[in-house]
DNA sequence: TAGATTTATTGACATATGTCAATAAGTTTT
DNA sequence: AAAACTTATTGACATATGTCAATAAATCTA
């Protein structure tokens, strides 16, 4: 198994490889073949990835920048995670078994992402055994967060869900705009605000 | 490769190595050190598994029975989760920052379970290269239930939710007590009862 | 089977959060 | 720099869900 050469971490285009191989080594042929498998995209704050005319599942590498994936329910926006740098996201196909919860991916900050269709990834993982590793080990992290979501989002109350998230995200806050973390906190932007102005006053216990 | 054989599926012990078996093939070298780190666990309805005082983290496959995880807030129990049988379960060590957030499993049916420390997963990984690409899709279902609850959890009102859950977890309708399923859902008992009583006179829309 | 315990149902009332609206503050565009 | 637009703040009021309490029904245990 040969090594990325140091010298090429941090070069356009392979940061997703930088990535992986920090994770366990990967080979120069894997890595010229992850690299031919993927684009690079920039895009403007604001538009949405994915449009729904692609038949192909796609995963984004953000190089730089922010997305929030949401769904929609009766017309509402409901946002189901935020991601920045160094982060690798996509939709899940089939998470609705009604149409209602299609979703969305949103780049909210002008974005730099390397994309690659599932199925590279899948001939990755079949011309590339040691890939399974660094997959494996992505998910037990993306299941992880998912679980943390999943948790975050079933507290009680409100000023505890932001409380929450100001302990675990806290990079979130002031970055990007309140209403879309109301949203992932499942408040109205209304009682967001509310419960900052407050807890100006109160400090935590 | 050599394949497990067909006459050792089912047989006492080999559930979980059949699992994996379904995903893709096992050695008879791998199923053999599966099977000697695993360990056959019969456990009463009620009963807490991974004690506090266990400092190993560890893993549950459930052959027979049904395995909920809550968190504690503040006194009051969150169940995270429920799953039968054919599941691999387990506790997340870290997800809480803080001690308020500790993980409990609780099997609510007399239970068969085949326990397998986190070490011992982490050994089958080094010694048997193909056990990563059996992981890697066993996490990415993983990931995908667990992004399902973070979708359910976050739907605006308790009627959705209990709605969604009637469409996606059918079997636990009657399977476990309401309470569980109310807790679950992120409503209290009594709001479940009405929720489920009004629905009888009207019908989804 | 009877008694004890747990789980589910229903009612009256309390409260956190949503809704709608008006305005302010901040950003982008021309 | 002004205009146009988006995002945030605050208030008055509405409503879904929580809380507490009293039974009823179901399940466990002796």
């Amino acid at each position: 198994m040969e090594y990325l050469p140091n010298q090429l971490q941090g070069i356009t285009g392979f940061e997703l490889i930088a990535c992986f191989h920090a994770i366990h080594p990967v080979s120069a042929e894997a890595a010229a073949f992850i690299r031919q498998k993927s684009t690079y995209l920039t895009v403007k704050k604001g538009r949405f990835i994915r449009s729904a005319l692609d038949k192909e599942e796609k995963l984004y590498f953000i190089v730089k920048g922010c997305v929030r994936c949401f769904i929609k329910d009766e017309g509402r926006e409901i946002t189901t995670w935020i991601n920045g740098e160094n982060n690798i996201v996509g939709s899940i196909r089939n998470l609705g078994l009604d149409k209602e919860a299609e979703e969305y991916l949103q780049v909210i900050e002008d974005s730099i992402l390397i994309e690659i269709t599932r199925r590279s990834i899948d001939e990755i993982y079949e011309r590339f055994h040691e890939a399974n590793i660094i997959g494996r080990k992505i998910l037990e992290r993306y299941y992880r967060d998912a679980e943390e979501r999943a948790f975050l989002s079933r507290l009680p109350s409100a000023e505890k869900r932001y409380r929450r998230l100001v302990l675990t995200r806290p990079e979130l806050i002031g970055r990007i705009p309140m209403k879309y973390i109301a949203s992932y906190l499942g408040m109205k932007l209304e009682t967001l605000c509310r419960i900052r102005t407050k807890s100006l006053h109160t400090p935590i216990k």
